[in-house]
DNA sequence: AGGTATTCACATGAAACTATTCTCTGAGTTAGG
DNA sequence: TAACTCAGAGAATAGTTTCATGTGAATACCTGT
């Protein structure tokens, strides 16, 4: 019976049409073949980096602007162009790209020189050395490829917030004790104030020449999806109105050309799904819905045990503000209760701190005087997920 | 009344510790010549 | 004698504990009127 109906489903899946030609146009990794109203910004970054095609050492380069304002596809597709014309006149270059976020290989110092060298061609084990060999070993495999080599540091601030500056400080003063090859750093980072937090002569350094990315506006938005849409949908799928709103809402939400992309496919899907040949506006609003359920479900469901188990005391005081003793205290009842050995007061405290940074609870401070200072929690779930996540914890701690 | 000192309940910081995973090194063991 | 095995030392890392210090404002306590 089971297997009539799944075998009908796919039936029915294979036969249908989609509505879609190319739904990788819609997603964050994809390459447009040219960046629109990206092209002064693509002027003066290849500007800079063009004395490697004389073989001169260019500029190190500090860009930053927040998500989704086509940093990373300019950088990358800028290295792409920049490497094949190297190619073609034959001048050796190098370009490394690294998003230290992404790819977890490469948030600390250590792993982040070994990943350089890998890529460069040495093996390099994931553990057992001192950092400073890693680093030597990558300083001479870098000399020996006898180029120039270009390191992309996409969420540089990543790197500094775990590790502290000396890795650029290492970095960018490389080139110093290298016979025959020459490094440039390329930071990327959508933290607007990470200059400031570093050290002077760091700074100095790497940002030689310095980029900013603003936003797009709602009418750059606007022709940037409608020519992935064209690319993504079969024509007449998506009709301009549909774009223009998706463009809207997300130009409301800064400008971040990612989220609007995520809207379209996601609203794209379910349009699919529901069996409709059009996307209209309707879906787009299921889809802002979805995206959101998805995300906090995702973060939850991939939180550490304890830090479940902490959110968890949250929504059993369910309700008004706690503070962090209340918390606290459900905490260590329910640990004992379900056998998860208890942490310290100190580190529950981290532990709601980083709910907090990750936006599913609120935590703001309060001082009551005389009665002391302390967090006032609440939760700060959109009512969609609530039923879910509290299933989804519930089950885990077997209560 | 006005001013200062206390006090509470944590927040925040720094350093040290723990468990795990992994490499390197050199001593001991084994097998083949 | 060369190849292999294995234990011990040393590293990196995530997660945590320990110890120390910081914090904001309601209250308690003084002081002089």
């Amino acid at each position: 019976m089971i297997q009539k109906t799944l075998d009908n489903l796919f039936e029915e899946f294979l036969t249908k049409e989609s509505i879609f030609t190319c739904k990788g146009a819609l997603q964050a990794k994809y390459q447009p073949k040219n960046l629109l109203h990206r092209e002064e910004l693509v002027k003066e970054l290849a500007s800079i980096l063009a004395p490697t095609l004389r073989d001169e050492l260019p500029s190190n380069i500090f860009i930053y602007g927040k998500t989704g304002t086509g940093k990373t596809s300019v950088i990358r597709w800028i290295a792409d162009q920049l490497s094949s014309k190297a190619g073609s006149i034959d001048v050796r270059l190098k370009i490394i790209y690294v998003n230290i976020k992404l790819d977890r290989v490469a948030d600390t110092e250590y792993r982040l020189f070994a990943y350089l060298g890998e890529q460069l061609g040495a093996t390099i084990p994931t553990t057992g050395l001192p950092t400073s060999h890693v680093f030597d070993v990558f300083k001479r495999e870098v000399d020996a490829k006898d180029s120039t080599i270009i390191v992309i540091l996409d969420e540089v601030d990543r790197l500094i917030s775990k590790t502290g500056d000396e890795v650029l400080y290492n970095l960018t003063r490389m080139t110093g004790d290298l016979k025959h090859s020459k490094v440039c750093i390329i930071g990327i980072t959508n933290d607007l104030k990470f200059l400031d937090t570093l050290d002077p002569r760091v700074r100095s350094s790497l940002s030689e020449e310095e980029i900013l990315f603003p936003p797009y506006n709602a009418l750059q938005l606007r022709d940037i999806l409608a020519r992935r849409a064209e690319i993504a949908f079969k024509s007449g799928v998506v009709d301009q109105a549909v774009v223009r709103k998706c463009a809207a809402r997300a130009a409301r939400e800064h400008g971040d050309a990612r989220k609007a992309l995520d809207l379209l496919r996601v609203a794209g899907e379910i349009a699919e799904r529901a069996g409709d040949t059009k996307v209209v506006e309707k879906h787009l609003d299921i889809a802002e819905d979805r995206i959101d359920f998805d995300r906090v479900l995702e973060t939850v469901k991939s939180q550490p045990r304890q830090s479940k188990a902490v959110l968890f005391s949250i929504m059993r005081l369910n309700g008004e503000e706690v503070t962090t003793g209340d918390v606290y205290d459900t905490y260590r009842h329910m640990c004992m209760n379900s056998g998860l050995s208890v942490l310290t007061q100190r580190r529950v405290s981290d532990l709601i701190s980083e709910l907090d940074m990750l936006g599913i609870v609120s935590a703001k401070k309060k001082s009551l005087g005389r009665y002391g200072r302390t967090r006032f929690i609440s939760l700060h779930l959109p009512s969609v997920v609530h039923g879910n996540i509290h299933e989804v914890l519930s089950s885990e701690f077997g209560m």
